[in-house]
DNA sequence: AAGTGGTCTAGACCACGGC
DNA sequence: CCGTGGTCTAGACCACTTC
């Protein structure tokens, strides 16, 4: 019999929708079973080729853990290490609340280096976009992002004081983030940042120069970033 | 016809084997296409499901690209950003010579903190290994390692100041290093340090806290190290 | 022995891209 | 049109784990 694409989804995506839903209700938490290779054939009419293959792309993805001799099982949560997340993500994903005041919000022609990040001629117009971010009502990064102009330029008259800049690209420009390079050192408040920051000047603070990428790899957004040691951690996983 | 390892290791392996081996003696470039499913069933006589499973899990793997219509391609080499490396794995990628000078190199019973990160009983013995590290000639950064006294008695006795600790590890023990989370931030450099690093009192510092898992998630490792933020830059990727 | 995942066959049709 | 990868069948045997 050839293939049948009930709904013009491949039956392997079938499988693994219903079993996703199932995990995502609740109604299979991590390490239950979830049903055998010829189970899931016999269940949803396909060949154990079939259902083996949307067992093993779920392996792949990390939803589901599979063990021979024993089943497949639900894997746990994966903690999600070296995530790109905006400050507003990050607060909400601890239930805080994210609070920042805009200092600047103009274009600016002279801003070579960011152009450079951005990969644009040294001259270009740049949204230059400077805030003070608060966790907990203190004061703890000073962070400065960079766009092109030219591709974003209703982006200043955005109230960007409450909505997440992230949130706006991908939902008002349909720019799916795919990615940042980052480059990570330490350096010593100067007066104005120390101010900013209300810490004393020469304090340590992590510097964080960040490049967004598109998921097709155009470079979206240059962020310069100073964040108090005392009240910030970045936390990253790496692999051997 | 039954399933036939000629030699122990399943079809879709031993054609996954020619093909890497091919990419690594140079004949097959970033960006040459692989012979197709169809040609490799035929090469190796075998199924085109087989053939096609050698090449997809090459894919995943991020060796080759897959085009629909088109054929599979050896992909572009890729960066490895977060990758878990020694020093002197670090220095070898560089075409640098790692150097470092062993300070203390004993074991120890009153590291709690250490003992905590890698989950033993606070006053456990655990070995504490500290040493300068060095890059063309200047000292970079100071490094103290702990590991388990009891599971890695012998260590004390291997010459530390020539042979790379992964390495030891890795061959001696048998130890598969999987991955590590880090925490980073920034401090200032105390009298001792300075003096060590050769830098003035109070300049900012990378600090990083790594604790180093075997690949079944065992913790092996504790490191904790301080950076000349002059001279080191810590880069990393992350993904949305 | 029974059940699980792992590998494999010898075909098939579909969707896509280039000629 | 033809060759590519993508999906799929209806079976099979192997290796492993539990009972």
């Amino acid at each position: 019999m050839p293939v049948k694409n009930r709904n013009g989804m491949p039956a392997y995506q079938r499988i693994q929708a219903v079993i996703r839903k199932r995990i995502d209700a609740g109604q299979l938490r991590p390490g239950d079973a979830v049903a055998s290779e010829r189970d899931l054939a016999k269940i949803h009419q396909v060949s154990l080729m079939t259902a083996r293959h949307a067992l093993a792309y779920l392996e792949r993805e990390g939803i589901v853990e599979r063990r021979r001799g024993i089943g497949t099982f639900v894997a746990a949560p994966k903690i999600h290490f070296n995530k790109l997340m905006s400050y507003t993500e990050q607060m909400a994903s601890r239930s805080l609340t994210a609070a920042s005041k805009v200092l600047f919000a103009k274009v600016s022609e002279n801003e070579s280096e960011a152009a450079a990040r951005l990969s644009l001629p040294p001259t270009s117009s740049v949204i230059k976009l400077e805030r003070v971010r608060h966790a907990g009502g203190e004061p703890f990064a000073l962070e400065t992002c960079y766009l092109n102009a030219a591709e974003f330029s209703g982006l200043l008259d955005t109230p960007l004081g409450r909505e997440s800049l992230f949130g706006i690209l991908e939902r008002n420009y349909k720019i799916e983030l795919g990615y940042a390079d980052e480059e990570v050192d330490a350096t010593a408040a100067d007066p104005h940042i120390a101010e900013l920051l209300s810490i004393p000047r020469r304090e340590p603070l992590l510097r964080i120069r960040q490049v967004i990428y598109s998921s097709k790899g155009k470079a979206i957004m240059y962020v310069l970033g100073f964040y108090r040691s005392d009240r910030h951690n970045l936390v990253i996983r790496r692999f051997r």
